[in-house]
DNA sequence: AATTCCATCCCCTTTATTGGGGATACCCAG
DNA sequence: CTGGGTATCCCCAATAAAGGGGATGGAATT
């Protein structure tokens, strides 16, 4: 419950505010905050905080290098990354890059604390839209209507445990089938596709088509 | 502020308690139930809900079978998974079917009626260990210091045919070596990467190197 | 000089995959 | 009702892949 924290932003009234609202909140302790990204590879290392509050959009290095260069050196470190924008691509940046949640900076500071608190437990907070955009990246990330216009929906199926590594007698246990009908439906998934072995059909599954 | 709710699940016990719960409700209705997942196929695109609550396990058609299929006929359907396993791989599967929303079944009632709100919203509300989970999904998408990093750069040259979906035979032509030689390194590939097949090796190099 | 790693080649066996063929049954649409 | 598509099962056969072993030469490190 008793949490230190750091702050990395370089616009200073931002900056105070955090501050002020950290250490305003009971089982919050505020240890520090930086006006940059290469402060904060100099600072955090040495306060070592719970948390870090980023903000993304900062001078010179951003947010997102900075997050990645503190993950590399504290892999336990937990990061929320602050946005003004909401931007697809910003977010999976700084997600790859190793952050545990992203909030909109004009969020309520009660919904901040929350956030604070949940990603010690364990969790992940992300703003709604945040997490609509996350969702839609796994649902864009389906099948290519190549794949999924053609195959039915067993085939489907079954391509999906091609593609976890599985033989075709585990496929067979797990559906409750038997290893020739495997055998059948993973031909005609072949035909379709237009390839030739397992390796080309899961290539061309998880590259979306291309 | 008015949603229409459809429950899927084919335990008679918690679809009576999510329907009495969601028609105790202010700003929800709760238009039907299903006790399966073929028979929401026939209802739900019949009702026309806002949002379903979809059990992920089921008898025969899985709640992720289910998902995919109504979204293929209703894309703007909002679909909540409700789960009791936090397994890493139903979740995928279930975000990549188009499910817009990820819960464990042990839900406060508030917390369930909170997440209609959001999703309506346009969010994506996830269990806050789910969300963990797709957050390390990001995380280990950037390139693999197993991958990259423990292989020769002749078994690297190798595994990209691998991906190329060659054949041993073709790998051998094309690097102007013997199939046996293309044969000890794929196994020290597979050895270094800790997989068992070629499939699992390219899977692991797709995912983790892109 | 010794060790370690890499790349190369060869042997063995067993299992997995692939490519045709055919068959039954179901459901849905024309 | 007669297709077409799907899902299920079975047969044949050939090839590919995997797992184990061992061997050589070279390069780099110790």
């Amino acid at each position: 419950m008793n949490h230190t924290i750091a702050v990395v932003d370089d616009d200073a009234g931002i900056r105070e505010d955090l501050v002020a609202l950290l250490d305003g909140s009971p089982g919050c302790r505020c240890v520090g905050a930086c006006a940059s990204g290469e402060q904060a590879l100099i600072d955090i290392p040495f306060w070592r905080p719970t948390v870090v509050l980023m903000d993304i959009n900062m001078a010179r290095m951003s947010g997102i290098e900075c997050v990645a260069r503190l993950k590399a050196r504290m892999p336990d470190l937990l990061v929320l990354m602050l946005t003004v924008y909401e931007d697809g691509d910003s977010i999976f940046r700084a997600l790859k890059a190793g952050a545990n949640g992203y909030l909109v900076k004009r969020l309520a500071s009660n919904k901040l604390l929350e956030a604070i608190e949940e990603v010690t437990a364990g969790g992940a907070p992300m703003s709604c839209h945040i997490a609509r955009k996350v969702v839609q990246f796994f649902h864009q990330a389906g099948p290519s209507p190549e794949v999924s216009e053609n195959l039915s929906p067993r085939e489907l199926e079954i391509l999906d445990l091609l593609v976890a590594g599985c033989f075709f007698k585990e496929i067979a246990d797990q559906l409750g089938i038997s290893g020739e009908t495997v055998r059948t439906h993973v031909n005609h998934v072949y035909r379709k596709l237009h390839v030739r072995s397992r390796t080309e059909a899961v290539v061309k599954y998880l590259r979306k088509g291309a």
